[in-house]
DNA sequence: CGGTATCCCTCCAGATACTG
DNA sequence: CAGTATCTGGAGGGATACCG
């Protein structure tokens, strides 16, 4: 997220890994993917989006969605009514996005236990042994 | 990554969102979807890995490795001859976390002119245009 | 309701030097 | 060759207060 301000990286390399990078910006940040999931059956307002993504702040539900909004992963709508009035709704680029990390969140759900388990064995190994 | 320290989510909350959370800490990395690439293809030494992960520093090499080892992604075997060798490769979870993930890059392959050209647009939109 | 602005602190990660 | 140790700047992100 906030790329724009001071990317480094040359435009002339074009290798897949670098541009990857891109991506990873995207649905690497703490609470984008949360937020893209959470628009999985349509519209949301601001503060569904804050009940429903648990320990988010204000200020970084802004950002992630400002961000999103950014990159053409959703859109904002202020309706003026009043009360204000404003819903995210997933782009078609959005969607698609959506589809294609669901793999990842099947995957996380498959091996999290998978995952416990290698590290609680890795930390067994290297550790000191707390009892004798 | 470098999980243990200090997470300080409660384990009885086993809601999908704030699973997916670790799986995140582990493909949000900065570098470690680069380096599960970079094995696709069989074992790689730690100098191989180093040359083909563009701009990465020996020492988040390091991290990156050993956090994808404890985490089951790959394995460290050590050859002892001289000069030392050592080498990862993907387990068979490691490979099936690169399985997930291929549609993700996928999408980035197929979405990057596309989120260049968002961005654009909203600049555009949203920044002091510099000429009346 | 849906934000912005500001303060402030933590931790990430690069640079550098040293080692088995 | 493949690391480890240490220092350090700066970005990420929480808390809080205020605004249209």
């Amino acid at each position: 997220m906030d790329v724009a301000h001071g990317d480094p990286r040359p435009a002339a390399r074009p290798s897949d890994a670098c541009r990857t990078r891109v991506v990873l910006d995207i649905v690497g940040d703490k609470w984008s993917l949360l937020v893209v999931r959470n628009l999985r059956n349509g519209p949301r307002r601001f503060t569904e989006l804050k009940k429903a993504i648990d320990g988010i702040s204000q200020r970084m539900l802004t950002v992630t969605l400002r961000s999103l909004e950014r990159d053409g992963i959703l859109t904002r709508t202020v309706h003026e009514v009043m009360p204000p009035h404003v819903s995210y709704e997933l782009t078609e680029m959005g969607r698609t996005l959506r589809e294609a990390t669901a793999p990842l969140l099947e995957w996380s759900v498959a091996h999290l236990a998978r995952i416990d388990d290698a590290r609680a064995a890795y930390d067994a190994r290297t550790d000191t042994p707390v009892s004798s």
